[in-house]
DNA sequence: GCCGTTTTCGGCCCGACTGTTTTCAGTCG
């Protein structure tokens, strides 16, 4: 069993628990203890399996969770989590992804209302009977079922980062098949969608068919809903992604790749072209009206070419243009992952990271990275024990001395400050002076008006030493939407200040995205790509940025921290 | 339940907002 999944029954145990009004102190052991696991480097069930080993020596487990862990490796669960389990009904962890909803609000919904499901709980609401009960009341009802209305949407969708990894995994099994040549994934999924509803893997090979038969014998497919001759196709891993596979014959790979790659909308527009040249494309190939004689097929550049089309990068089909541009010569320079010199966003333990400085360095200068930016958290944010103007300074000075003396990759002094609910800044003006680079962003007052945060952003953006606006729609993928702002005029107002925008790599913001990245530029805004990295195996997400950053057009000199470390150093310093 | 140590138990991070109240509990970040 991977820490990860540990790390998922401890926390549900510890939300459980919580709904279940346990000792404070106790719920708070088992997140600890689900993070440390989730972040350990080596694998929780080896170490149980040595007897020369001690999970206990890693720090946030003791003696009671170590048990709690041989439960959860042995049989997937522990006596804790069962227990509750009997007690709530089944969707009980799903209410606690409900916003206004938490741990004592469910308990008392459940203490009241027999209900087994989201539905149950919508039902309520419109029957209008959680007001009744104690400190609840008419606004509680409608931010429910606001809230259950955005989850059900989200539902079925997986992030980018999760699917990819299963794509992988599973490419790499079928690989292994005799006969088998190639293993491609194509889909939302090839084109780098933030979300991806389900996966498409294309299997080629004399033996491809064997793979089907491989694939849904898998023992992470949960649940087969077909298996034909061509393709099989069934619910994979714990939350039940689907996945299809199909086994292609090498004369229509190229066809077969641009048809499930899509989208629909960009198969559309290029079947329409094909037709009105006298062409019809289907996933079979590229076929002459007249005679039926197949002209394309095998590659998808050849199909792309007999359209009169150069090979338009999967990131760019969403028929936003990209026909149009391919046609007429003027397809943009996409950036690539080896042009990306540094990464500018992450944190260490000096606040909410899970390694120090010098680890974060050295996995930085693993990847062939020539600098970084450290950008622990401001203040504000308490809870992660940010920075003060005091250690700030001392921060500052601090580079300067490991920079003098040198470990192999230039670091740059920075810092996350949160932009406050007015647009200040929270940290003072000359402690920021003292930094190389200085990263603003919103972690509070989320609720604000359209108007009132793009007074804030407007605001901030005056500041004389902000450098980069942090993800800057604050949204969480599958969690919380973008806050409503004026982005058209915060852009417009970025590049006229010289602050650059973030794409933030991480799987689970992607902020900023395609659409908006194009927005942006065209405002004359300039990007930066970074990891926000809490774990420095977080930094290897900057393939994720580079995706989202081809999805908005951009190139290598759209993207500040392509530059070579003199270069960038210049920039940094430099304003418009 | 973990940790550190005053080896036997006490401390464990918190500020602000919201909707519901009439002084505050629950949620959120």
């Amino acid at each position: 069993m991977e820490n990860k999944e540990i790390a998922r029954v401890l926390s549900e145990t510890a939300d459980l628990m919580e709904i279940a009004a346990e000792d404070s102190f106790r719920i708070r052991s088992y997140r600890n203890g689900a993070t440390a696991v989730e972040g350990y480097p080596e694998r929780i069930e080896d170490i149980l399996g040595n007897p020369e080993r001690k999970v206990t020596d890693i720090p946030g487990i003791g003696k009671g969770l170590a048990a709690v862990l041989g439960e959860i490796v042995d049989h997937g669960s522990c006596e804790r989590r069962d227990a509750l389990l009997e007690k709530f009904p089944r969707a009980t962890l799903e209410f606690l992804k409900i916003q206004g909803l938490g741990p004592k609000g469910i308990a008392l919904i459940l203490e009241h209302y027999r209900i087994t499901s989201i539905d149950d709980l919508e039902r309520l609401c419109q029957e209008q009977k959680l007001r009744v009960l104690p400190r609840m009341g008419a606004k509680l009802e409608e931010k429910v079922l606001r809230s259950i209305a955005q989850y059900r949407q989200r539902t079925g969708r997986f992030l980018l980062s999760y699917a990819d990894g299963m794509a992988q995994s599973l490419a790499e099994t079928l690989s292994q098949v005799p006969g088998v040549d190639a293993v491609t994934p194509a889909g939302s999924l090839r084109r780098g969608r933030e979300t991806v509803g389900d996966l498409d893997l294309l299997v080629t090979g004399p033996s491809a068919r064997d793979a089907l038969d491989r694939f849904v014998a898998d023992p992470r497919v949960q649940e087969v809903l077909g298996h034909g001759e061509n393709k099989a196709s069934a619910k994979v891993g714990r939350d039940g992604l689907q996945v299809d596979v199909r086994a292609l014959a090498p004369e229509s790979f190229g066809a077969a790749l641009q048809y499930f790659t899509g989208s629909k909308d960009h198969n559309v527009a290029i079947r329409t072209r094909a037709v009105k040249m006298g062409f019809k494309l289907s996933e079979y190939g590229l076929f002459r009206v007249e005679d039926d004689a197949k002209v394309a097929g095998a590659t998808e550049a050849g199909v792309y070419e007999a359209l009169g089309l150069p090979w338009i990068p999967p990131e760019l089909r969403e028929n936003t243009g990209e026909i149009e541009a391919a046609a007429e010569g003027r397809l943009p320079e996409l950036v690539e992952l080896g042009q990306m010199r540094g990464d500018l966003h992450m944190h260490t333990t000096e606040t909410d990271g899970r390694a120090t400085l010098l680890e974060m360095a050295e996995a930085a200068r693993a990847q062939g990275y020539e600098y970084i930016a450290i950008t622990d958290h401001s203040k504000a944010l308490a809870m992660a024990n940010g920075l003060d103007e005091k250690r700030v300074v001392a921060f500052a000075r601090q580079m300067r001395e490991i920079n003098h003396e040198g470990i192999g990759i230039r670091v740059f002094s920075g810092i996350e400050c949160d932009i406050l609910k007015d647009g200040a800044m929270d940290l003072a003006d000359d402690a920021l002076a003292e930094l190389d680079l200085v990263i603003g962003s919103v972690h509070s007052h989320m609720n604000q008006e359209g108007a009132e945060m793009t007074d804030r952003l407007l605001r901030a953006l005056e500041c004389p030493h902000l450098r980069i606006m942090g993800h800057p729609t604050g949204r969480l993928l599958l969690e919380r939407d973008a806050f409503p702002f004026d982005f058209d005029r915060v852009a417009a107002a970025a590049a006229r200040r010289g602050v650059w925008l973030e794409i933030n790599a991480s799987p689970e913001r992607l902020d900023l995205h395609g659409p908006l990245i194009r927005a942006a530029k065209a405002k004359g805004a300039a990007f930066t790509i970074s990891t926000d990295a809490h774990h420095p195996k977080h930094l290897t997400h900057m393939r994720y940025g580079v995706l989202t950053a081809r999805r908005g057009w951009l190139g290598p000199a759209d993207i500040r921290n392509t530059l070579p470390a003199d270069q960038f150093a210049a920039a940094l310093r430099t304003r418009p």
